[in-house]
DNA sequence: GGCTGTCTTTGCGCTGGCGCAAGTTCGGGC
DNA sequence: GCCCGAACTTGCGCCAGCGCAAAGACAGCC
């Protein structure tokens, strides 16, 4: 209950509509790999991610995969369920063990109308999220690879970042291919420009782990800045 | 007040509250080529386009504009507005003669929270925002510029377009250069793709104005079938 | 009608980054 | 400890599309 309160779309419910929210959800655990919903299946449910993390990509119809965002605890997924029974759009995989709390599309209307407050909320989230999908468009219309690269990881390590001893570790398993699939490149380009960045100690890379050594000098990449 | 009822954010209110709705907007007009509202701006006042097209551009740091979308009448500009005093992400300017309903951003949130449906109606419309976007950067990702193009103006046609003889007429001033902004590419290569539609016959194009002549021949290079 | 500025076309050279193939490294299962 | 498959690296060839320059076409204004 607690972590639920702190949650953006809850924020400024009192206790007894947010046991109400609660007693309305059921929870929904997933293992690492496994999908919470997948593109084309009829939207009925819409979730909230408790804790773990979830990935979001989306399959052309010529079959490439293309990954949208990484969702971390207290955002939600699957909204597209409160609009009728839409397809999702996208599949929502969990990449860690994850947590996350469900409600049915018409449950979840029916909190709205009691509870206005979580419309707002809602509303707020969504231009949120709006507002960074523009950002993106915008990266991936006038931006080199490399910009576009050095961007994705600074995205990654505001939202899934942990500091440690060496710098800020990306807390996600994180292929060269989930990061060209974020950045619309290939895994051959991003493998190339990690390893240009590693030679210059601004990053430090693994199997599927990236830690940011010096983010400032990405910073200065992903604004194309002069060599700082 | 006819045409306030049919806009999906006032879907399903009753006289009264739309009554409520209209006492609380101001109507501003603009004359094409005005903003309604300035990037960097701070954000206080929330649209709803009546008539006219009003062009969502944005500027990057380094001076190259991006068009965002052309927001045709009953769609909602600077959502931004209802959640604090964050600055405008975007500019917006009429491309034609324009008139809006304008509410301040406090007003609106008051609005919501006495007629929650207009929560309701409110995240299913920034939903179905969020899903286009998302369609728009797997484009960008994955499809090369001539499909981009297609995919454009094809979404240019379901949004603005007006049945004429000949085919479906883009009824919007759009210049090369605002396709190019549009697709993430140069105003150089949208010419060059247009001039090979036109020569197969299945655009017209002039100033400014681009007619679809064969709208399914369209369909079939944004999808990248082979020649119909 | 002529002028001016905006919009558009077209040619040409160049390069960022894709596509593929082949090889290497690593982690996890048995 | 060994094996297998997944993840990653690297070299090479190639071309879609960019960037620029210069010229042409059209709309609106005086």
């Amino acid at each position: 209950m607690a972590a639920v309160s702190r949650m953006g779309i809850f924020l400024g419910l009192d206790a007894s509509a947010l046991a109400e929210v609660l007693a309305a959800a059921t929870l929904a655990t997933a293992q690492a790999g496994e999908a919470y919903v997948c593109q084309g299946d009829p939207a009925h449910r819409f979730y909230l991610l408790v804790s773990g993390r979830v990935r979001l990509s989306q399959v052309t119809p010529e079959g490439q995969q293309v990954v949208m965002r990484f969702i971390a605890p207290g955002e939600e997924f699957g909204i597209v369920a409160i609009l009728g029974r839409l397809p999702y759009p996208v599949t929502a995989e969990a990449v860690e063990p994850a947590v996350a709390l469900a409600w049915s599309g018409e449950a979840f209307n029916r909190l709205i109308l009691r509870h206005p407050q979580i419309g707002l909320n809602g509303m707020a989230m969504l231009a949120e999220r709006v507002r960074e999908f523009q950002d993106r468009l915008r990266e991936a219309g006038t931006q080199r690879v490399e910009r576009r690269v050095a961007n994705g990881l600074l995205r990654l390590a505001r939202q899934a970042g942990r500091s440690v001893a060496e710098g800020v570790l990306i807390d996600l398993p994180l292929s060269r291919q989930d990061l060209a699939e974020m950045t619309g490149t290939t895994l051959f380009t991003v493998s190339r420009t990690l390893a240009g960045w590693e030679e210059r100690g601004i990053i430090s890379s693994a199997r599927k782990r990236v830690t940011l050594l010096q983010p400032h000098a990405l910073v200065a990449v992903a604004e194309d800045l002069p060599e700082g």
